[in-house]
DNA sequence: GTCTATAAAGAGATAGAC
DNA sequence: GTCTATCTCTTTATAGAC
């Protein structure tokens, strides 16, 4: 993906030009090459085959862009905690799910939870996604206390460092997994349920 | 850590004036805040209580500081490789020994590490310490791969993966670990090994 | 070792034509 | 929907005085 601009003629909803959409993955994509700061308007510009100007007609603003791109992310994976496998049956059966949840959704939408995860607060936009980045590991945490409450989670280890170690390996996902690899989604979250729930030791 | 410049007079060689180290230990805290490439000389001017001039006495380039900078991360973990308990006893007791290990320099080195764990490539600098990062993960995987040959080491899992896996766990302590915390980097070392090796999940 | 001043380049964003 | 041209600001880095 060195080279530049696909067809606009292939865009979505059969407009000329790029719409929104198609100019938002390509900046995603970018953006996760070389960081969003590090990333100028004019880089995206190159990699669509369009001059800058040209992209301040598809979003007013590179943050602004930034922001759609989060919410994606932070959709998807919000959407998690309302399925119905998060909200039945025992803690460590909703954990599970929670877990496999966020794995799907990781791998489905790689560049997009990319992209949030690398954020630092650097601006209004990141700021709020990491506000709801919190949140969203608040739910995880007080599911692994009711876990730990259920007798099915070790104790010994704190619900949130627990929570922290084992999302912190469900993230570093992004930092490796490519879809094309040998590897597909539901192995994945296989092998991360294994090591979280089992660990790497035989017995 | 908002305000200003400590005093100059307690520069580490008794010098006047800030000495490398003094400014680097500070460079490397704003990098981690706002990102580096977000982070421009000025944002250390002033956190240094220092002018930008000033600051160019004490390094040739931004990048030359960002490359001290990991090449102090990076020496102390590619130190616990070959520290004598990497090197003697059975895989398993080696493996745990390296993760142990990761865990201590990361927490004694934490915003060093934490600056070397963002790095995404940017430039010849941050290639290298990526290339770097490689060769460590491999040396790990091998030893995964030879804990799983003495058959104490799940083998379902490819050791790539597994070590992918459980050194995400090790790396994202950067994002939330702060040494004021109740818990200690031992306690936290133990925590790793123990979600790693047997998993969350009561027997 | 630090300063002021400045060079040179690149950034985000806008104006107005087609 | 895209372009060229341009504005304004910030960036890295240097020159030269003290």
């Amino acid at each position: 993906m060195t080279t530049a601009a696909e067809p606009p003629v292939a865009s979505r909803r059969g407009r000329p030009g790029y719409d929104q959409d198609a100019v938002l993955d390509v900046a995603v994509a970018v953006f996760n090459e070389h960081g969003f700061d590090a990333t100028p308007i004019s880089a995206l510009a190159d990699r669509l085959g369009l001059s800058k100007s040209a992209l301040y007609h598809h979003f007013d603003s590179k943050e602004q862009l930034l922001g759609v791109a989060l919410e994606e992310a932070l959709g998807a994976l919000e959407g998690v905690l309302v399925e119905p496998g998060a909200t039945e049956g025992t803690a460590t059966e909703r954990l599970a799910f929670v877990l496999r949840g966020a794995v799907r959704v990781l791998v489905a939408r790689l560049p997009y939870v990319t992209l949030l995860l690398r954020v630092r607060g650097n601006s209004a936009v990141e700021r709020s996604a990491l506000e709801r980045r919190r949140a969203f590991d608040h739910a995880i945490t007080a599911l692994v206390r009711e876990a730990q409450a259920e007798g099915s989670v070790r104790a010994d280890i704190e619900a949130s460092v627990a929570t922290r170690l084992v999302f912190g390996m469900v993230n570093s996902i992004v930092e490796w997994y490519r879809p094309t690899g040998p590897e597909g989604a539901d192995e994945l979250a296989g092998d991360v349920l294994a090591v979280a729930l089992d660990g790497l030791r035989t017995r």
